[in-house]
DNA sequence: CTGAAAGCGCTTACAG
DNA sequence: CTGAAAGCGCTTACAG
């Protein structure tokens, strides 16, 4: 952006420091004090500034009081994608207490991608930003990871505060969502309900939290005999999209499935459209579930079976760890997985009363 | 945000533009234009330099840049609500220009409060944004309005740049969504398959959003015989909740309506929501529209009839405005907006055929 | 082409 | 309680 500061002929500038300080008749370090609500300033003397700082519509300016030292007020958050409604709820979680908090944030892409979260992690911490969060699963595995611990640990080192969501191998705070609760849960029902040949379709296993879900899912799976390796798996971009072409491969692999549990619920809307298409009925013929409960997986039809995880509250939980100072040991707060059973999931079709 | 800087014992502190000078053995002057890419350095020493720079991993700090008038990097972006998938994509396309330009975003919510929006955008300009980008819909009238206008004029003047999305009485740079010819499309579309009772359901009017897709809803009516006037309105929330709400007085004020026009997809779907709950079939009995075409509209069951906004690429040309440099008269992007015809429209059932 | 120096607008020891 | 002054880390005229 040009910054030449072409400023317009006459333009009323934003007041600064020193108009107040004269304007008030004090020196700009009283004018600062008394702003900032630090001690020893006469009553007298600090409500007479913010008087004139008010009626002058004086705000301080953030690049000279952050270089100069003074408090921070800006946050990162490191979204894998904002378009995901999965991330615009943390966001807006986020969001949410920055307002109240009178800070403000400021948001990246990363992609899905290791390189693009590294290089976004260093551009908020060039920013200057007071705390990080990053949201969205930490990669299982990779050289990126070092890079990023390392970025990380040394912001942290310089008084910088970090939070992510999810598992992230890191030793900072952390809302950590019961991913393996979630995936325990998820089977549990659908093989409560008497599937057995039930196909999984999933986002990249590189993201711990597929590698968290997927562990919860095959414990129960063993419970009534089956595992992970016996099971069609199928893995694809984690959206709509990535959902539809993961099901039809999948239907292609193992065209008797009973059962479809997809890794969120963007997959499963991709899962169910596919099978609208194809007039298999759900949940009559397969039966499907998401994971995450976005807003709208109440409102599809059938309404979807899923686990739901309160996005909102773990943004601002988040976000309220990393203000709050720092412990001595990296907190965890666990935000609880919930089966959300709708209309998405029933009893498979027994083999004599098949409604074909 | 704590900022006393309390950097750890012997944390490596990230380096400042002297230690890449020194290193390089030149002045921190040619060191900085040397990174800049500005004029009058030897291509030798450039190159030096910033070989330097990246093997001691220098970035520069972002206030201190600014701060001495260097160029700005971040710009802002006021949306209504990120958790709202209209706001959601619009941002998406924000962030992804913004990451290709090497710029960061800084987010604010305005919750839909005039007043809200105010201090969010006065915050904005204290943390020195080069640019900002207003989403969301202006306020028809009030007088916070006018203060808005008069914050983002001195903003302008002071060198900053601003571009909106949606009408908002500024003379600055708009994308411009071309509502009215979307109220009109879909009403026409309703119409022309033959309703006659139609109700209305609405967000705030006083957004000029609503305004204009309710002046080509109106035009498209009076070419049928019908107007605004004569028809059941009912203003709500512009979310899912307030649409549940609004169906809800809706069907008690006109319990004979053929078909719902909602006024964004949001509201569409909780009208789609209390229909089904009260076994009223869609379209059977009821049609309904939406607007906006957020992603789920598609995957809904009925798929929902709508108009399509490109909401992604809306926030892509915003920022491309708001990063060229201004023009002498603020220029206008106008977005299409596009009827997109699926299940949940049909003809009305006649009189003589009803299923009941 | 290169460097010494002023200045961006604040905050915060350090003296009174 | 109050103020003069140094300093945060850069950029950019202004001299060489």
């Amino acid at each position: 952006m040009a910054a030449g500061t072409p400023r317009g002929r006459g333009a009323a500038r934003r007041p600064r420091l020193t108009d107040v300080a004269q304007e008030a008749g004090v020196s700009i370090a009283t004018a600062s004090r008394a702003l900032s609500g630090a001690q020893g300033v006469s009553e007298y003397m600090a409500e007479r500034v913010r008087e004139v700082a008010d009626r002058l519509g004086y705000v301080a300016n953030l690049h000279a009081r952050t270089l100069a030292g003074g408090p921070t007020s800006v946050v990162g958050l490191v979204v894998h994608e904002i378009g995901d409604p999965y991330f615009a709820e943390i966001a807006s979680g986020v969001l949410g207490v920055a307002a109240a908090e009178g800070l403000t944030v400021q948001i990246c892409h990363s992609g899905r991608d290791p390189e693009a979260e590294l290089t976004q992690i260093r551009t908020l911490i060039a920013n200057g930003v007071g705390a990080i969060i990053v949201a969205g699963s930490g990669f299982v595995d990779g050289g990126v990871r070092a890079k990023v611990t390392g970025t990380l640990r040394s912001y942290l080192a310089d008084g910088g505060r970090v939070a992510v969501i999810g598992r992230h191998h890191l030793a900072v705070d952390t809302v950590q969502p019961d991913n393996d609760a979630g995936g325990y849960a998820v089977v549990e029902h659908v093989v409560g309900l008497g599937h057995r040949r039930i196909g999984i379709i999933t986002g990249s296993r590189s993201l711990t939290t597929i590698h968290d879900r997927l562990g919860g899912m095959g414990r129960a799976l063993q419970e009534v005999g089956l595992d992970l390796a016996s099971t069609p798996v199928v893995e694809g971009v984690f959206t709509r999209e990535g959902g539809k072409v993961a099901a039809a491969e999948l239907l292609e692999q193992a065209p008797d499935v009973t059962a479809i549990i997809a890794l969120n619920d963007d997959m499963a809307i991709g899962v169910l459209s596919v099978l609208r298409d194809r007039g298999i009925s759900v949940p009559g013929q397969v039966s499907v579930t998401g994971f995450d409960d976005v807003a709208v997986a109440q409102d599809l039809a059938p309404g979807l079976t899923t686990v739901r995880l309160p996005m909102g509250d773990m943004g601002r939980q988040a976000l309220q760890l990393a203000l709050s100072p720092q412990a001595k040991r990296p907190r965890r707060r666990r935000a609880r997985a919930e089966l959300i059973v709708r209309d998405s999931t029933a009893r498979p079709a027994g083999p004599g009363r098949s409604a074909d």
